[in-house]
RNA sequence: GGGCGAGUGGCGGAAUGGUAGACGCGCUAGACUCAAAAUCUGGUAUUCGCAAGGAUGUAGGGGUUCAAGUCCCCUCUUGCCCACCA
């Protein structure tokens, strides 16, 4: 018998798939459904991939494996999120081009990818630095400013000191720079954005129905944060200009005693009076001069200033002083609020300070515990004609009286920004704009596109507000394409999310260079079934969807939705409970564990077993040896029915034999369907187990039973562990590939053993267990359990109230 | 502070309201061996008992139910996301 090699087997299968294109997809075949999986690409750098990474990208190629085994035209595509600043860093640490650095990390990562016998199609690689993808990238950039979804502002921007670049919203988490960890400040720049809050209702609403991991959606539903509200419009007592604030209580208006604006907001500046001139312009400068994240971290003291003006509140004409405080935030709803101290704890804390009105107007509900602020619903008061309208009611009412008085009008906030995606950074595909003295920012026409990002010596960012590319003069002195005028080109390059945000659609098509894809190509192979990753899930998720959504206005595709089903996955920590991360240095690299001997088939399979996909569980080396001893056990199971001759076996074997392997058959696919890999494994290792057993009273060897259940559970752990199964299929006799077009059917009538166990239960609590045929009628079954002397002793010669049977399971008997 | 999860043996974790702890790790006994490793077979929540069997047990407290890890309410702990968003 031969033993199980591992590292022989492994080695000789990955080039036997890569000569023979075992996973090779061909997109014109259209009589197998499609099924198309794949997990978010990785970004390049140094470190390669650590076992936590690994099991992600093992999600989509169980999913994938399974589909392709199960009749489908399985598409597992791979690729390279290689523009960025994460490349970009990663080559100033090591002192090389980003090309050079990428390419070089690139080796490792393949190494990696490879030896883990992932069934990627490896013929339509792509990587988004490549000119032939960002063309399309540039190209995508046009198609939204043609669309006034592409815009430039100046305004302040979160600016990151270390990187030397403007991040998206999106990239600062909890004021820190999601590269570097550093505290970012605010800078006021002349930056590009798309406009993402266009389509923010749309996303929003359809995120309900999407078939994606609830922690992903409630995350991107909370950043989008919709806010159903009402602006009103305070006039300025003795001046022409109009106020306008937003709430989301406009049932407490009456007791706006008074209103706030944000420092940078428009009027700030122009409200002040002549005793209040110094102290205004100082506070406004001082704000303008620490950063929200300063603001937020000095605690939340409450700072403002009176201006000297006042406000009409339109609902009852009282004049209510406006105030400048840094509590509110110029970039949400209109930049000034109406303050309600008593209703709002925000509010109460500022008025109690600078002695400000406090007016209840809605009436607490009557407790014994004393309440601070009421924030709550309840009958208005003090509130004129409105009183005793509960506040729901009220909000409605009394907006609808605003807009007849052409005083306000209902609102819709949101918490989402657009997309800031400019970056001073060399590394990232050009913004495709040339400026024009006479035509101003000017799209590079289509058919000059790719506007190559020119080869450099000195790429890394030198301290000004602009990139690397402002240095190189022959490149940015240009043309303008309308009037042929001298023309400078753009020097920011795009963020790295851009790139990625489109990619699971040239995924598809990677070849055409006539178009970012083929709209029929997509209609056929769109949506993407099945994606996962354990990142992104708000920034990338959100950009994908907004770009999907309007390439499906343009009809360039057929959905407007990404990703059928999206999967996130918890991390896999360290060893030691925390976080895998370099700097740590507690990462474990695959090759490091498939090296040791045990292969790349014992990880994957423990990368599956060692908890569900969405719960962080810690790093446990000595888990796979457990893996490895039960693929030996496999391998053994199957060496000595190949070995052995023709075996009889006695009816009551066949049919356990066959009960087993029928029910993981099942098992096993519900629960890849249903992705729950974890338990997947642990029924197939309970059905090994239960061959065993029954190898030690019955021979095991060539029989339609044996051969049906060693078949079965080599297709079934092949998706899981793809080179063991391979190996012993050919060695069975078989000259196909176990991957293609081989999943076990099960037949139910195999599903129901002989024998079935009844719990019997007096009072819920377990008093005996019958073993009896699964024909028997319950009344017998619950005779039975009458009689068992144990659950007498228990039912103490009483007579039975109540006695409930569960069909196939349990009797419980009530006295 | 707000939102969403999660709390089960020594450890990772199983359980359509119906036998709590599947499966694996670890530990342990036996078989094989000169011996060890590997392998195979058994045991392994706590506790009382020679045993049969009993009692207690899914963070804590209440509740619904014939029956609760699972459903409801309160408390505690913990993870993630957001955080002066009016």
């Amino acid at each position: 018998m031969k033993r199980y090699n591992p590292t022989e087997i492994e080695q000789k299968w990955q080039k036997i798939w890569e000569d023979e294109g075992t996973y090779k997809v061909d997109f014109s075949d259209h009589i197998k459904p499609k099924y198309y999986s794949m997990s978010m690409l990785p970004g390049i750098t140094g470190a390669g991939i650590h076992t936590g990474h690994g099991r992600t990208f093992q999600f989509s190629d169980i999913k994938v494996r399974a589909k392709r085994q199960q009749g489908y035209n399985a598409y597992h595509p791979i690729g390279w999120d290689s523009f960025g600043l994460p490349v970009e860093n990663y080559a100033i640490k090591i002192g090389k081009k980003p090309r050079i650095a990428h390419d070089e990390a690139l080796v490792h990562f393949k190494q990696q990818l490879k030896r883990l016998g992932y069934s990627y199609d490896w013929s339509k690689e792509i990587s988004t630095a490549d000119p032939s993808y960002y063309k399309w990238t540039q190209w995508i950039f046009n198609k939204l400013y043609e669309h006034g979804l592409a815009y430039q502002k100046e305004s302040p921007q979160w600016w990151c000191e270390t990187d030397q670049t403007v991040l998206a919203n999106e990239q600062v988490i909890g004021g820190k720079c999601w590269r570097c960890n550093n505290q970012v400040t605010k800078k006021n720049l002349n930056q590009w954005f798309f406009k993402i809050t266009e389509y923010a209702d749309e996303i929003l609403e359809a995120t309900d129905d999407l078939n994606w991991t609830e922690m992903v959606k409630t995350m991107q539903k909370n950043w989008i944060g919709r806010s159903q509200g009402a602006e009103v419009e305070f006039k300025i007592d003795g001046r022409d200009e109009i106020l306008t604030v937003f709430t989301t209580r406009p049932d407490t208006l009456f007791g706006a005693t008074f209103v706030v604006l944000a420092p940078e907001h428009e009027l700030a500046k122009t409200l002040s009076t002549d005793e209040t001139r110094e102290s205004v312009e100082g506070y406004i400068l001082e704000a303008a001069r620490k950063s929200e994240i300063e603001r937020m971290n000095e605690s939340r003291e409450k700072t403002g200033v009176f201006t000297g003006s006042y406000a009409i509140n339109p609902v009852n004409s009282n004049k209510t002083p406006i105030w400048i405080a840094d509590y509110v935030l110029a970039g949400y709803g209109t930049g000034a609020i109406m303050s309600v101290p008593a209703h709002d704890e925000r509010d109460f804390t500022f008025a109690e300070k600078f002695n400000l009105p406090i007016i209840e107007v809605i009436e607490k509900p009557a407790t014994d515990e004393e309440v601070g602020v009421y924030c709550g619903e309840g009958p208005l008061v003090n509130s004129g004609r409105f009183d005793g309208i509960d506040s729901a009611d009220a909000r409605e009412q009394i907006v609808d009286w605003l807009e007849q008085e052409g005083a306000g009008k209902t609102k819709v906030t949101y918490k989402m920004r657009d997309w800031l995606i400019s970056r001073q950074r060399y590394w990232g595909a050009p913004i495709p704009i040339i400026h024009c003295l006479e035509h101003g920012a000017v799209a590079v026409p289509d058919d000059q596109l790719p506007v190559i990002l020119p080869d450099v010596d000195d790429f890394k960012p030198h301290g000004g507000e602009t990139s690397a590319l402002a240095g190189v003069t022959e490149w940015v002195n240009t043309t303008c394409p309308k009037c042929g005028g001298p023309a400078k080109r753009e020097t920011d390059t795009l963020d790295g999310y851009a790139c990625s945000s489109w990619y699971f659609l040239r995924y598809i098509d990677p070849f055409n260079d006539k178009q970012a894809w083929d709209p029929e190509v997509e209609n056929h192979w769109g949506p993407v079934d099945f994606y996962n990753g354990a990142d992104h899930a708000v920034a990338h998720l959100l950009y994908s969807r907004f770009w999907m959504r309007f390439f499906y206005k343009l009809g360039l595709v057929s959905t407007p939705e990404p990703f059928k089903r999206m999967m996130y996955n918890a991390y896999i920590l360290a060893p030691d409970g925390t976080k895998m991360s370099k700097s740590k240095g507690n990462t474990i690299d695959p090759l490091e564990i498939m090296d040791s001997g045990y292969g790349a088939d014992s990880l994957r399979v423990y990368e599956m077993f060692i908890a569900p996909y969405d719960l962080e569980a810690p790093w446990d080396t000595r888990g796979v040896p457990g893996t490895y001893r039960f693929l030996n056990r496999v391998w053994t199971l199957v060496q000595d029915y190949i070995d052995a001759g023709e075996v009889s076996l006695t009816d009551a074997a066949i049919k356990e034999i066959l009960v087993i392997a029928h029910k993981t058959a099942k098992k096993i696919t519900s629960d890849i369907e249903d992705d729950k890999f974890n338990t997947a494994v642990s029924s197939m290792m309970e059905a090994v187990n239960s061959y065993y057993k029954i190898r030690t009273e019955q021979p095991i060897g060539k029989s339609a039973a044996w051969t049906f259940a060693v078949e079965s559970l080599l297709q079934l752990l092949s998706p899981f562990a793809p080179h063991i199964t391979e190996e012993l299929w050919h060695q069975m006799g078989n000259s196909d590939t176990i991957h293609v077009d081989h999943w076990p059917a099960w037949d139910n009538k195999y599903l129901q053993a002989d024998n079935m166990t009844i719990v019997v239960q007096v009072n819920g609590k377990l008093r005996a267990k019958l073993e009896i045929a699964a024909d028997t009628s319950e009344d017998e079954i619950k005779q039975l359990a009458l009689v068992e002397s144990n659950v007498q002793t228990f039912m103490d010669n009483k007579k039975p109230t109540k006695v409930i049977y569960v069909p196939g399971r349990l009797v419980n008997i009530v006295v």
